[in-house]
DNA sequence: GACTTACGCCTT
DNA sequence: TGGTAAGGCGTAAGTC
């Protein structure tokens, strides 16, 4: 304790915004234990000031966690709330009002109860910080609302909106279809029927396909087009859910009434809304080829006729609607409610709501936020309950990359009878065995000689028995939790509940998610509770373990065909006469053989199971195949699966890609089929062909749509910047999408575009935008060695493991064949 | 023109 | 403001 200490606290305590000043004892930190003491403050917003202020005579800790945040961290509060309160105001359809208030009175009250006015919600009532606590987690009956509109490509405006209502039921389900709104004439019009329907209806949630770049950036910008004034600005774009006076008082910055754009992250928010994209979700969930709101609902939706292709050209959207405003409508409203079915299909509201609950978050930032934000969550409650004073966010610049996964060389060719094995949870698993945690990495001039574990790194955490770290503590706690989860689903999937089945399946998701993401936020340069040596001592170990696996195996005689970061794919000595393809039941003895492989197989991938698993390291037999295959490049392989169940599975290769094209997608899939059943002879003779086709100009386009992701960045006046490419001209995809915003087409930073290569004879390359979707068109004309070229490469690289090369597969013949040995 | 290498970029 | 490993495509520039 410095000799000085009363005076500096009176020093602190004489500071303009200091209210008081008290000692809360002894806390961990990076610099040893040292006593702390509570800073309390006039106002949130002078905490980064007075913090500045500090720095280099004090350590500033707790000093950067939002006040909304301190809500939930201080009560222990999660998604799910429960509130002994005070009912001000409750609207009438919810059949329980308080009878029929005088607004002025009821304003009144609100406001004396902190409030700004008469909130656009179902219940506004008051209650003591005290009288919040945490509940266990249900699923929610929101209310949705989802919205499309039509603009006029010529002069930027809105021709018209649509969106639909959706108000789910009280156990989270949807029954009754949802109620449809239309909007059209005067523009200011259909700004203030879009927002009164907001504010009468009260939605939770609102989503639209590609709204975070498109919808929402043109009803602020119509909105400051037409605007007087603030007020009146409120009147059209006043989504928060926050009383319209607000517009003429001081805003809450986090908590806006008018939607407002995060200039970091890109994500928009407005007080109590959460908006969901359901482009994003849907192209996170799916991954599609192609990410038009035509493409994904057809990929969902295949039977679902009503929500089949409109005839309407996007890019002609002034003339559509000047001939033919009907069907334009109708389009707008079909576009209003499909994001709200393709969220619904994929499950996202409930899996966002199960992440929210076991991150202990809101909604928002289980939809918008990051992972570092979830983590945060549990890991700074549970630092203040344990005495750990809460380091800053490190700003500072990232170190040198840590070394990752330990990759195996892949032999190249067929392997018979292989057994996958795989480390269950991996880095979580290390974190716990060792302690792995900031408050347990010892510091290098530490001189103590037992009580930790050391990494292969040589850096060294305490045993747990001596300081249990926070990290592992959490890890253990999800894990206890995910199985609960695991189990009641069980039942729930036994008794046939289906509502429950749903509900702790997205929860089990949900804890999974986080689990995994402890490592990356720890590995990272920023995370609070971060050192380099964690996220590195993290991979060592996990190289460790499975070298040591896989030289064990090999001393023992086993063959390790493979192996990557947690998983070892161990070939089984099985005779060499028996088929890896399942014979037909007539084929009475063959069949015999291969069912009695798979038995040892199955057998000798549990035996090795048990083997190689020690406590807390537990190596799983994952699946069992009769055949495998590689070329030789790692993270590519494909394989015939029986166990646990019959499968084909592809890995990293091409058919997996979306920058290929459908015709080499299908070939490569064929040829595939072909290797796993012993056929690569036919299979090389159908690449042949296929090449020949091609090259004849017997392809259909819509086979070699090519598709990738753009970058890039949208000016004001709507054109398109790619400077962020060191040399966009000689890029095909910033081709592509300048040649699709040149006709009128909407762009969106992100966005996969899709081309067809029209001629690669020059450089760069020429290529058509691929415009189906959006306008009907195809494109007919392409490049035919392009094309050829690319399908023999890639395929080349799979037949040159049976001495046919690319080259080869091009020109139709070989010097020398291998069949004619 | 064929081939190699370095580099930028995207995707898994 | 989660991480790394790895493959492959296209451009550009250089060599033969």
């Amino acid at each position: 304790m410095p000799s000085d200490i009363d005076q500096r606290l009176a020093l602190l305590a004489g500071e303009e915004e200091v209210l008081e000043v008290n000692g809360v004892g002894e806390k961990w930190t990076d610099l040893g234990v040292k006593p702390v003491w509570r800073v309390h403050v006039t106002q949130p917003w002078v905490v980064p000031g007075l913090r500045d202020r500090l720095e280099g005579s004090w350590d500033c800790y707790s000093a950067d966690i939002v006040f909304t945040n301190r809500l939930f961290l201080d009560r222990d509060l999660g998604t799910h709330i429960t509130a002994d309160c005070e009912i001000l105001h409750a609207r009438d359809e919810l059949g329980w009002d308080l009878g029929d208030p005088d607004e002025v009175a009821v304003c009144s009250e609100i406001r004396a109860a902190g409030g700004t006015g008469l909130y656009p919600v179902d219940i506004i009532a008051r209650m003591e910080a005290s009288e919040l606590s945490a509940c266990d987690a249900f699923p929610t009956p929101f209310v949705i609302m989802s919205f499309d509109l039509e603009t006029s490509v010529a002069e930027g405006h809105i021709l018209c909106a649509a969106a639909i209502i959706d108000r789910l039921d009280e156990d989270g389900s949807r029954s009754s279809p949802p109620e449809e709104h239309m909007f059209e004439g005067d523009e200011r019009a259909i700004l203030e029927g879009l927002t009164s329907l907001v504010r009468n209806t009260d939605p939770d949630l609102i989503t639209g396909y590609n709204i975070d770049n498109f919808d929402l950036p043109k009803l602020l910008d119509r909105c400051e087009f037409h605007a007087t004034g603030k007020e009146d600005a409120a009147e059209m774009f006043g989504w928060g859910r926050v009383p319209i006076s607000e517009a003429m008082e001081k805003q809450d910055q986090r908590a806006p009434l008018m939607p407002r754009r995060d200039s970091n992250s890109r994500k928009w928010f407005a007080a109590g809304r959460c908006f969901i994209d359901a482009w994003w979700q849907a192209r996170m969930a799916l991954r599609p080829e192609r990410e038009t709101l035509a493409f994904v609902s057809e990929l969902l939706f295949p039977d679902r006729e009503d929500l089949r292709k409109l005839d309407i050209d996007a890019s002609q959207m002034d003339r559509e609607w000047e001939q033919r405003p009907e069907e334009v409508m109708q389009y707008c409203m079909r576009d209003a409610l499909l994001p709200w079915e393709i969220l619904d299909e994929l499950r996202i509201v409930q899996r966002k709501e199960a992440l929210a609950a076991v991150a202990k978050v809101p909604l928002d930032s289980a939809v918008n936020g990051t992972t570092s934000q979830w983590i945060d969550s549990l890991v700074i409650r549970l630092a203040d309950r344990s005495a750990v004073a809460i380091p800053r966010t490190n700003r500072y610049q990232r170190s040198e990359q840590i070394t990752g996964g330990y990759v195996h060389d892949v032999e190249a060719g067929l392997h018979r009878w292989v057994a996958v094995l795989d480390f269950k949870s991996m880095y979580p698993s290390i974190m716990i065995n060792h302690n792995i945690c900031r408050t347990t990495m010892l510091d290098a001039a530490d001189r103590r000689e037992s009580g930790f574990d050391e990494a292969p790194t040589g850096v060294r955490f305490l045993s747990s028995e001596i300081r249990e770290g926070l990290v592992p503590a959490l890890l253990v706690d999800l894990m206890a939790q995910r199985d609960q989860h695991k189990s009641a689903l069980n039942d729930a999937r036994a008794a046939d509940d289906e509502r429950l089945t749903l509900f702790h399946d997205s929860m089990q998701y949900a804890v999974k998610i986080l689990m995994n993401s402890f490592y990356g936020v720890f590995a990272s340069s920023f995370y609070r509770f971060t050192h380099k040596d964690i996220g590195s001592s993290i991979t060592a170990w996990a190289r460790h373990n499975i070298k040591r696996i896989i030289s064990e195996l090999d001393a023992e005689g086993n063959s390790v065909v493979y192996s990557d970061t947690d998983s070892v794919f161990v070939s089984a000595p099985i005779s060499e006469n028996v088929p890896t393809v399942r014979p037909s039941e007539e084929d009475g003895e063959a069949l015999q053989e291969y069912l009695s492989a798979t038995t040892e197989l199955i057998e000798f991938g549990h035996g090795l199971s048990e083997r190689y698993s020690e406590k807390g390291a537990e190596l799983e037999f994952e699946s069992g195949m009769s055949a495998f295959f590689s070329h030789g490049a790692k993270k590519r392989y494909i394989g015939r699966v029986f166990y646990p169940h019959q499968d084909m599975i592809v890995r990293g290769y091409e058919t997996r890609r979306t920058d290929s094209f459908k015709l080499l997608t299908d070939a490569m899939m064929q040829l595939f089929e072909r290797i796993l059943s012993n056929e690569h002879e036919e299979g090389v003779l159908e690449v042949i062909e296929l090449v020949k086709r091609v090259r004849a100009g017997q392809a259909d386009a819509a086979d070699l749509v090519i598709s990738r992701g753009c970058k890039g960045k949208l000016r004001k006046d709507g054109s398109a910047d790619f400077s962020i490419y060191s040399n966009p001209d000689g890029l095909p995809f910033v081709q592509a999408a300048r040649k699709r915003i040149a006709i009128g087409l909407s762009f969106t930073p992100g966005m996969k575009v899709s081309w067809v290569v029209r001629s690669a004879r020059q450089s760069p390359m020429r290529v058509e935008p691929w415009l189906l979707e959006e306008t009907g068109q195809r494109v007919e004309v392409y490049d035919l060695d392009f094309y050829a070229r690319r399908l023999s490469t890639a395929l080349g690289r799979v037949t040159e493991a049976f001495g046919w090369s690319a080259s080869e597969l091009l020109a139709g013949n070989r010097q020398m064949s291998l069949f004619s040995f």
